[in-house]
DNA sequence: CCTTGGCACTCCGTACTCCAGAGTGCCAAG
DNA sequence: CTTGGCACTCTGGAGTACGGAGTGCCAAGG
């Protein structure tokens, strides 16, 4: 259907497009790029390509540019990842090597990614279901009301407080800390709904009312909200993109987490790189845009994912390259730690 | 200098160009306040405002647009702040009380106040001075690395990780974390510099340096930290609002957490409003922003910052309302937990 | 001394036309 | 299948004209 010089043609116009930002037409192709045949004849490949759906004319007479469908042919099968320089590399390296604490890994990453793409980047938190219980906390805040913190391997912690309603002992509040402690120690999350299930039979009935509440409390701070927690940088570099009446959609989007869940995807293998190029994302609003993301993790295992928002008019290569060594690297961090 | 006309030509300008977001002529003036005076009149009358540096006119045969200064007298003496409507009140009282956490209830608050004002919202977390340490945990992680947990009155956690390049026992870590709790209990945050000197000397000199290293973290973490973290939502209001060449400017402003403690500006009384309006916020890029923000806490005592950034053609009254209305009761929500 | 109506003047923004340039599609020849 | 030629289309910028809004000034009136 399409020979070989047919995706040059397309490779080429993907490239100067998106380095020019303009329509690029057949005499410009072959100054640019020796393709060793004349400007008539790269406009019969231009009308097939046309013809075929990978680009488009904005007018008539002006030139080509390319189609979700393009670009899509473009990542798959046009391009390859391009691997970070050095000095990139080792930027990477001293600005998250300063990271003291979970959340500074993560703003960290947030804002690094966004100045090597210069657009905008996304950073979920890593999800605490592959790492375990290190030690829970039950402290009393105010009259009726308990601080519960928990603190899991990976260095992070969570906390919430919890309405009792009723006035509670001390020694409850001791002897509830200790059977959690004895209970979760050492646990995975993923075991923490199990061994919270037989717990209430230990507690003095008296107790028993607090204890629901404490335990239902804990499962939900382990097992949904955390999940769901992502951040955003670089915002500013949307506003020299010619976004103009989409850049209020997009804003919208980035503060909305649901709306950047499911942007970033289901999580996979740590080393994928997903492409969402245009309107394969569903979102009204991010019709224009163009999704890289990466699962980042500990060995093969996914925590969470990340990524970078551009417009569909991005440099694919050079995106998923700094991606996926921003993935690769967050991961060794959070391995070491 | 300025009689009671003048004034009231100056505030009909003010209200009627950010209504109108278009220069406002003498005409319209009087057609839509009854000034009960001519076109005529109020041309003088403009005249003397313009001379004044109230007003200034884009281009010749242009109506007038107010200036830094004309805003500054209309706040300061020609305008009420606005109370909240009663739905506006309740919207506030129903979202803020369901936050279960201080991130929460910052964050909601932060996307209420720029839903209300339709702008820019900027909060910062409340400052720990005033609250006492309630718990200090301490907790091995990994082979030579600590996590350090405080827990403060105001329901505030915060963590920090420590390397400590030589092993500890549990021995050592239990003793350590009594002799803090035992330490700095109960002690208000600003006594713990105090507290936290007199400790080196009851531990056993083998683990001194582990102990220097807890300390030093510990002070870090109370006093300096978290007074710079702030955050803000409902940037996609910028975009309806004709920026153009100054978005990306406001933009990379907002993601300088520096900038914005600036823009805040100092601490005062939990009661009073600052209006800085254009340029007298000296950063470069925000000439043409204006940003309402006030105290807010428990009590008389401001623990911290909140406001609005827009453009200086913005709704003073109202804008002013809602900031102070926010702040306030997010002082009670702080005060009941 | 302030206010007012009249009037000439300035300038912006819009609409319109015109033209060059870039790019295309098609065709016939190699 | 490739290529040069050619007529055609469309955009974008430059130039021009013009209505409208608004001003500043002046002289008359209270």
């Amino acid at each position: 259907m399409l020979d070989d010089r047919k995706l040059a043609v397309l490779r080429a116009i993907v490239e100067d497009y998106v380095s020019t930002n303009e329509p690029v037409g057949s005499k410009a192709l072959v100054d640019r790029h020796n393709l060793g045949v004349s400007p008539a004849t790269i406009r019969n490949d231009m009308a097939v390509l046309e013809e075929q759906g990978y680009i488009a004319q904005p007018h008539t007479s002006a030139g080509r540019i390319p189609t979700d469908k393009g670009y899509r042919l473009f990542v798959d099968r046009l391009s390859t990842i391009k691997p970070l320089s050095t000095p990139e590399r080792r930027a990477i390296e001293t600005f998250l090597n300063g990271a003291y604490d979970l959340d500074d890994v993560v703003s960290r990453t947030v804002r690094l990614l966004a100045q090597l793409t210069r657009q905008v980047a996304v950073v979920q938190y890593p999800s605490l279901t592959r790492s375990s219980v290190r030690h829970v906390e039950l402290v009393p805040v105010g009259a009726q009301r308990l601080l519960l913190v928990v603190i899991t391997t990976n260095g992070r912690v969570e906390q919430r407080t919890i309405e009792t309603f009723t006035d509670v002992t001390d020694d409850s509040i001791a002897h509830l800390r200790a059977l959690l402690n004895a209970s979760l120690d050492g646990r995975q999350l993923g075991e923490v709904p199990l061994a919270v299930a037989e717990l209430p039979a230990q507690v003095p009935s008296v107790d028993r009312p607090v204890a629901a509440a404490v335990l239902s409390v804990l499962l939900e701070t382990l097992v949904e909200k955390h999940e769901e927690k992502i951040v955003f940088a670089g915002a500013a570099n949307l506003a020299h993109l010619d976004f103009s009446q989409s850049l209020r959609d997009v804003l919208e989007a980035l503060e909305e987490q649901v709306v950047l869940m499911r942007l970033l995807g289901e999580a996979g293998d740590s080393s994928t790189l997903t492409v969402r190029i245009g309107t394969e994302n569903q979102l009204e609003g991010l019709r224009s845009t163009s999704v890289v993301a990466a699962g980042y993790g500990v060995g093969d295992q996914a925590l969470a994912r990340l990524g970078v928002l551009g417009p569909t008019r991005m440099d694919y290569p050079g995106t998923m390259g700094a991606v996926r060594a921003v993935a690769r690297y967050v991961g060794q961090i959070l391995a070491g730690s």
